[in-house]
DNA sequence: ACTCGGTCGTTGACGTGTCACCGGTATGGC
DNA sequence: GCCATACCGGTGACACGTCAACGACCGAGT
């Protein structure tokens, strides 16, 4: 019982080392987007998506799946987001069930100025310190893992 | 506009795949505990942070230093768990501000439950993908992100 | 003994993410 | 045209994390 069972204790610890790095690394971001421009991460992904969407607009569950969410999740933030003047909804003309999300001007001005902040952050905590061998190296893993995990959702049974 | 403003396109992708590969693992492993012991991976952490402590039992303090979270975080996940029957509060006879928080037998059960699983996930969806060039690599690079974020914090005003 | 700054843990309010479920709408087969 | 089915997005309840503020307590200096 003094370390995880059945695991190298190395690894354990390289583990927890990524667990830091993550949550001290989202951490800085979240900081340097409140500061400057007054949004939260979710709110900069939101921004950022529609920024590049043709006509600054997209529906909710290209929103969804653009960034891998749930629509619940989508609508909830949406929601927020319009009461903050950062979104606006539109009926969508051609089916009645969906909902266009569209930048407004705030969230336009919002978005440009954080975002300048948020790469010079992640360009600063994380990039700077990277070789090119170590950025070959993520891409791959980060590549092959959700890789390996998208084949293993697609199985009927996956464990057990 | 057609990419984020002032950053190599393929540093930009590649974390969107680092954020990719880390919520496809947190989510693969909060799975695996909800269906094998039916905990968190919050729980999780407390469990484990208590297993390994002498006694089964550390301050609250000490259980928030112990995994990087904030005391009133530890405070809501206790009593939450304490709830739940596995964790109980103590107060503690040396310094009556203090509190003792102690892993319950059936704490204890569902973390024995639970760690397999949680190992052989980590191994399976993680670990199992790594060669040795990739387990120095990560290892390296989180160290350095998180000396570097210490270093920054620790400044009086780092930016602007 | 007293006071005062610092520490311990808790609480409430708030924003957030997930889950189960719903009403409204589209669509293909009849 | 009609209907079963699938899909779209939204809602409410709940668990979670953060922040600011708090009461209780410790310990050092006087």
């Amino acid at each position: 019982m003094s370390e995880v069972m059945g695991l190298d204790p190395a690894d354990w610890a390289m583990w927890r080392e990524m667990t830091t790095m993550r949550s001290s690394v989202d951490r800085a971001l979240e900081q340097r987007l409140q500061r400057d421009a007054g949004i939260s991460g979710a709110d900069f992904d939101i921004l950022h998506s529609l920024s590049v969407a043709e006509g600054n607009r997209l529906r909710a569950g290209a929103l969804a799946e653009s960034l891998g969410w749930e629509k619940s999740r989508i609508s909830h933030q949406v929601r927020r987001m319009a009461d903050r003047g950062l979104v606006e909804r539109a009926d969508c003309p051609t089916d009645l069930r969906g909902t266009w999300v569209v930048l407004t001007a705030a969230g336009a001005d919002a978005f440009a100025t954080a975002s300048c902040g948020y790469v010079e952050t992640l360009q600063g905590v994380l990039f700077s310190k990277l070789d090119e061998d170590d950025r070959a190296s993520l891409r791959r893993v980060a590549r092959t893992v959700v890789d390996g995990l998208l084949a293993t959702d697609a199985q009927p049974s996956p464990t057990r």
